[in-house]
DNA sequence: GTCTATAGGCGGATAGAC
DNA sequence: GTCTATCCGCCTATAGAC
């Protein structure tokens, strides 16, 4: 992963104030989405003045783009790293462990997960190619997962993988809405969603 | 269902502006979420002037409440209806019936139900309590109708009723990001979904 | 790297003529 | 019922001092 290193050296260089201001921005993209997040707030946030974060990023839009694909790399390496920590185990044991990573990296990590769910669910704003193909890369691990599956037998034959797919991303991703903290349990609610959708085995 | 009937009345008094106004709403609104859908915007593409807007709606929030309640009332309708013209199937096939409802009165009918699923999803914005009592009611209808399904034996005893509710709903009004017209069908959806969650009988 | 100041536009909302 | 005119505040973004 060269882009993480590259990162690291910018701001070692630059002392993080770009940071501070996407992790400000994460967060309030996150509670706000898109269009309710002004760079004021952000501003105000970190401490700094409006006009100082166009010394850092060149729009608004650069911002958000950041974050946004911080957000689904974070989750996709969260699945892949699952999958390779689950690699000996059965078929319906890595779709668990991968929705459970999911589940965690979107609630438990930080807000640059939920606020790229926030903000490019539904086209909220133009939605940037590096997003689009940020998105497409992380869709691609679900097909080959669902695909392992069904060649496995755990999803029957005739099911579409594709509707499944979409499905299941969409179940999961809505859980920003409904999800807290205390009142669900991940591992518990990982389990209830691989159940149904492939079988035990 | 009274409502319905005091709107018609109304609208015969007022000449159909104020119906005109959130139809024209819901496609904006539909497609542009609660804050990147303007006043301005609502007026052009009415033919009218931003201020004539006040002479039918006390505020842009009441506009959105409106329409939301609307578009979530039309999709309840639908699945009640499906559940009852269903009345004597199987569970399982009353239950891709109401599927098949939800998905077809999101996508098929209209702007006001795309337009609920994308202005309430996440709290984009303070939500009214009118569509939290509107949105409770609805969800009423699937705690119902996965009861009956747990009961009948068509989903194992050992799921987690409330998990697989939000699943499910998740997964549907997810599909707003997704479907389009022409790439899907909405009975084959309906079946595939179904499928998924129960089993069949 | 951060500041002050400002440009130029759009946001929701109101007053009052017609 | 719709209009013009206007208020006031916030938006993104830029210029230029320090």
């Amino acid at each position: 992963m060269s882009a993480p290193v590259a990162k690291v050296a910018r701001e070692g260089a630059e002392g993080g104030s770009r940071r501070l201001i996407l992790d400000t921005a994460a967060r309030l993209l996150r509670s706000g989405g898109y269009h309710q997040t002004t760079l004021r707030e952000i501003a105000e946030a970190v401490g700094i003045r409006k006009a100082s974060l166009y010394y850092h990023f060149a729009s608004k839009e650069e911002i958000v783009e950041e974050v946004v694909n911080d957000g689904v790399r974070f989750v996709h390496e969260a699945v892949v790293a699952a999958l390779a920590e689950h690699a000996a185990a059965s078929p319906h044991a890595r779709l668990e462990a991968a929705i459970r990573a999911h589940l965690t990296a979107l609630h438990g990590h930080g807000d640059y997960t939920s606020a790229s769910i926030k903000v490019f669910t539904f086209g909220a704003m133009p939605v940037p190619d590096s997003v689009r193909q940020v998105r497409r890369a992380y869709g691609e691990v679900w097909r080959g997962l669902i695909a392992e599956l069904q060649q496995a037998g755990a999803i029957a034959p005739e099911r579409s993988p594709e509707a499944l797919r979409l499905f299941l991303l969409g179940a999961l991703n809505g859980s920003t809405d409904w999800y807290r903290p205390g009142r669900f349990d991940i591992a518990e609610l990982a389990q209830e969603f691989a159940a149904l959708i492939a079988q035990a085995g």
